[in-house]
DNA sequence: TCTAAAAAAGCACGGTCGTTCTTTAATTTC
DNA sequence: GAAATTAAAGAACGACCGTGCTTTTTTAGA
């Protein structure tokens, strides 16, 4: 009794934030495998290479994973979190119907084209996944299945909302608008074509215009 | 002088054909790596699993090929002449304009939802090397762009036999309908989506319906 | 500052990779 | 059928893979 509860178990350099010296590495080693991961996809993403771009040894690498598998399952949820942060939580803070819509649309679309970044791996996951079986895809999955779900409940609120005509079919709406930022990654990624963010972008607004309520 | 101009330079069981073993096992060997690159991607695509499947030493199938880059690449030349004969040569047969576009579509369609196949290695590479500067991506874009411009024929010439409105700008048209196609196979091999096939189908005639000239 | 715990390094393993070289087997040509 | 050519196998290589185990170094708690 009189022990003083504590929110941390640690004295450390990160009382606030409450992380430990190896979480800090893991942290980073996530943010390098998500680069390679992005560049180079699940397969190419390597305990080598990571250890390379950490400069630390393989083993240091390993440590911080069960296995390989794991280190990937990781780095999905990492992205997962990311993706989040980047489109999701600021389009949340938008008016329910199109104006939310549109702008989880926009970020999406951004964070696509976006210079630096390695594309989505929403996107390059699941075509290396596709045909291979395990815990890894079944992660991905989920995770894009909750994206989709997030659509479409934003386009169903649209509705609700009488931003969008009242016999709009969403599944039908999301096949759509996710095929166009397929095109988007497809061709600004492989095809080194820039022009298709407009053209998206003009093919995406068409198609809300289309089911605007008369 | 009084020398046989022979077009064969070898007597062998398959006179008419031209074809020596060799050349029999090596386009076996493509058929063997064509499998495989579908599954598991070019990366997945190893001397070793071809030997395995195709009963042979892994220096056997090695020594129809330079390296492995050159594989690949006759790998991917390979789907483009099968690609050509399985959508491209059955729709050229149709009178130009509309009928044909159509037929393009539906047939590039078909191939990507086909069951057995591996889907479209067009899409599947095109994700896989979008960020692997070298050779073999090289030879896919050019492949992609043969393809691309085909469809961008189509669509011209659908214009000038007035079966599209004449406003109807083409570049858009290719990306909306080729996203749709990206679209069918994200759904169908990735999410294992089927209804997906009939989404697409829906929007591809209803973007064709949208363009018909008054 | 001393001690216990955590993190990282080091090393080794069995495998598979692409590739080369040499030897054997099969096919084609005469 | 013998000779010449081509196809395939075999063995070996260096490199990198994921993974386990032991030792050293760093960090955290008193």
């Amino acid at each position: 009794m009189g022990a003083e509860v504590r929110l941390s178990k640690k004295h450390n350099d990160h009382p606030q934030t409450n992380l430990t010296k190896g979480d800090l590495t893991k942290s980073q080693i996530l943010d390098a495998a998500l680069y390679l991961a992005g560049r180079d996809g699940f397969e190419g993403l390597t305990i080598g290479l990571i250890a390379q771009r950490m400069q630390m040894s393989k083993s240091g690498v390993y440590a911080h994973f069960e296995s390989k598998e794991n280190l990937q399952i990781e780095v999905i949820r990492e992205y997962h979190r990311r993706f989040s942060y980047a489109v999701f939580e600021p389009a949340i803070l938008y008016p329910r119907g199109l104006p939310r819509l549109k702008r989880l649309l926009e970020l999406w679309t951004e964070l696509t084209i976006s210079e630096g970044s390695t594309g989505c791996i929403y996107i390059s996951g699941a075509f290396e996944l596709d045909d291979r079986p395990g815990p890894v895809r079944e992660e991905l999955v989920q995770m894009v299945e909750t994206w989709r779900k997030t659509l479409i409940r934003a386009i169903k609120m649209a509705i609700e909302e009488r931003h969008l005509h009242p016999n709009t079919k969403p599944v039908e709406m999301l096949f759509a608008v996710y095929s166009f930022i397929l095109g988007i990654q497809h061709d600004i990624r492989f095809l080194k074509n820039k022009t298709s963010a407009e053209i998206a972008k003009r093919h995406i607004k068409r198609l809300l215009d289309l089911h605007k309520p008369n």
